[in-house]
DNA sequence: TGCAAAAATGCAATCGGTTGCAAAAAAATC
DNA sequence: GATTTTTTTGCAACCGATTGCATTTTTGCA
């Protein structure tokens, strides 16, 4: 149906070779002959078949984006910055959904039998294992979100989780609470094992302040809700960290259900500054995650590994840096 | 680097054509074959270059997702759904962004440089000029949450919009609002045309009852509420019938501020039925649109169109049901 | 104008597969 | 066991592009 190369070189009285070297920056071509190729081209409506182009080329401009978070808002806003960060750069993204996929090898396949030139996993609770497979295989991969040590050949894109406990914590000390709590997503996931260890060590540098931990089942508004509910049944702490915002939501709800107060009888400090933590209704005091400058960063990197798909490895990581509103007492004056 | 079908051939000592039968199911291989190919092939690790064969069977078995809606969080179920279906049904989504873009030509070719087999067009709010313009070359279409009148040839699934507009307005007569109004979602939407369609000529019905409408700018919580807040300070109405969840959570968050309660002062009706309309702390009582039902219907309707691309096309309607929560006043009995 | 160097062009092989057709092998029939 | 029918296999062309190399054309300079 659509034109090929070979009808535009036969109405441009041409090879197609011409036809393919007008398509190419950085070939060699004249300007008549350009010109006369563009009017046959134009006449046909003829454009370039990219994946007839990639069997020489060995590029398709495909890059998998891979991820299992499918329930957390944040990611839709993730999605939305890649896709057309990536558009805007001349690449496709080829969505790879693995919410209940627990082998590397599968997917694995998936983006071999389309060629992708690289992957980036974005996700912060998938394990390691995926984007070390997937790296092993040659590809180039970014992993969004990721832990900066779990495979030292994955390029990580990211914040320094243990640092955001940390920061958390300080918080949490600064404004006078005296039990606390870290409220976290799946225990499986990189994510929370490093906020919960930044969070837990700096808490242990004030021996007065008591410290308690559990886990919510995912990071999503029910399993928040569910883990809140069932910690209100209990003594309960005075603040609470939250692995991430949509917990954090999920927590007001089974507080306001249960007739308290926040921030006046618990507080709660989530992370990432999603778009809903500042509607009026929520107005949650968080962690922000720079989540534009991320996603920018992991394309940025992914563009550096398709030139040079053996770039020594590194870790970007970005400063996190607190939202106040209105879900922890004010911090004290004087410290 | 990866393994070819030749180096399949060669190592099992066979024409390329039989490891080619053996990939292809229906091909006349005899088991002896199959089993020395699929040796040879599993030492190699080899799997077939499905861009390759896309060369001579002329499908590629990517299908290009087209949405325009990353504000939304009910579109993250949305590509939840998609991306998980189509993976089932050996399909792979190529998503496109149309977020800023006004020319159906770029995308359309974008979408030809990669030959997807066909295209998704998730969107209520993407002029039907896309769609229409992907369907006239040749692309199987389907538009998902489109208007099923707009245009002929291309294959529509979603809701009666004009019905779930007169389903609002009959829920709002019926618990005794005697003024109503319509915030909608962009003016431009066909979902928003059509949901003031049917909720006017419903409301027409009963003449004591004032009705007056608005738009928002966009189906975001920023719009919403911005709306509302330009509406409290007029004289108000009653009972609004929110475009869409969205819009509703943001509007009771500038009647929350307004220091107006809900649904005592006014009265707020949406309609989706997002995750997080169930929320306890919003609790929106809305028209629930069968999201699940719908995707599915669309990636089936898209496999019989890559069946027959000219299958006479169709409108695949699925029907709204209200979902009863805390922001309407119970109906009047006996009614 | 003549000649060397540079630029533009076309030929033909190639990328990794599929497939129509004819030949070969196996199975069925008598 | 010979013959016919059916199944299996390989050859070679092809899908839509790119590209190294040789050839032709253009350009620059004396």
């Amino acid at each position: 149906m659509a034109a090929t190369l070979k009808d535009v070189a036969i109405r441009a009285g041409v090879s197609t070779s011409a036809v393919s070297r007008t398509f190419t920056d950085g070939a060699s071509v004249s300007q008549k002959m350009r010109r006369k190729v563009e009017v046959a081209a134009k006449e046909l409506g003829y454009s370039p078949n990219f994946l007839a182009r990639s069997l020489t080329t060995r590029r398709t401009q495909l890059i998998g984006l891979v991820s299992n978070n499918f329930h957390n808002p944040i990611f839709l806003q993730v999605f939305d910055l890649f896709t057309r960060g990536l558009q805007d750069n001349g690449l496709r993204p080829l969505l790879v959904n693995l919410s209940d996929e627990t082998a590397p090898e599968k997917s694995l396949r998936m983006l071999q039998q389309y060629s992708v030139d690289g992957a980036i996993v974005a996700s912060s609770t998938l394990p390691p294992v995926f984007s070390k497979t997937f790296r092993e295989q040659g590809l180039p991969v970014v992993h969004t979100f990721g832990r900066y040590t779990s495979s030292p050949d994955v390029h990580v894109v990211g914040i320094d989780n243990v640092e955001a406990g940390r920061m958390a914590a300080r918080e949490l000390v600064a404004r006078g609470y005296r039990s606390v709590a870290f409220l976290g997503g799946p225990q499986a996931a990189t994510s929370t094992q490093d906020r919960m260890k930044g969070f837990a060590e700096e808490i242990a540098l004030h021996p007065k302040v008591r410290f308690s931990h559990s886990y919510a089942a995912a990071y999503s508004f029910i399993a928040g809700r569910a883990e809140m509910q069932r910690l209100l049944k209990r003594n309960r702490a005075e603040a609470y960290f939250c692995g991430d915002d949509v917990l954090s939501i999920g927590a007001l709800s089974a507080i306001k259900d249960a007739d308290l107060n926040v921030p006046k009888d618990i507080g709660i400090i989530g992370l990432n500054d999603m778009e809903m933590a500042s509607w009026q209704n929520i107005n949650l005091t968080t962690i922000q995650q720079p989540i534009k400058q991320i996603v920018a960063a992991s394309i940025e990197l992914m563009g550096a590994l398709l030139q040079d798909p053996y770039r020594y490895p590194e870790a970007r990581l970005f400063p996190c840096r607190l939202v106040e509103r209105g879900t922890l007492r004010p911090r004290s004056e004087g410290i």
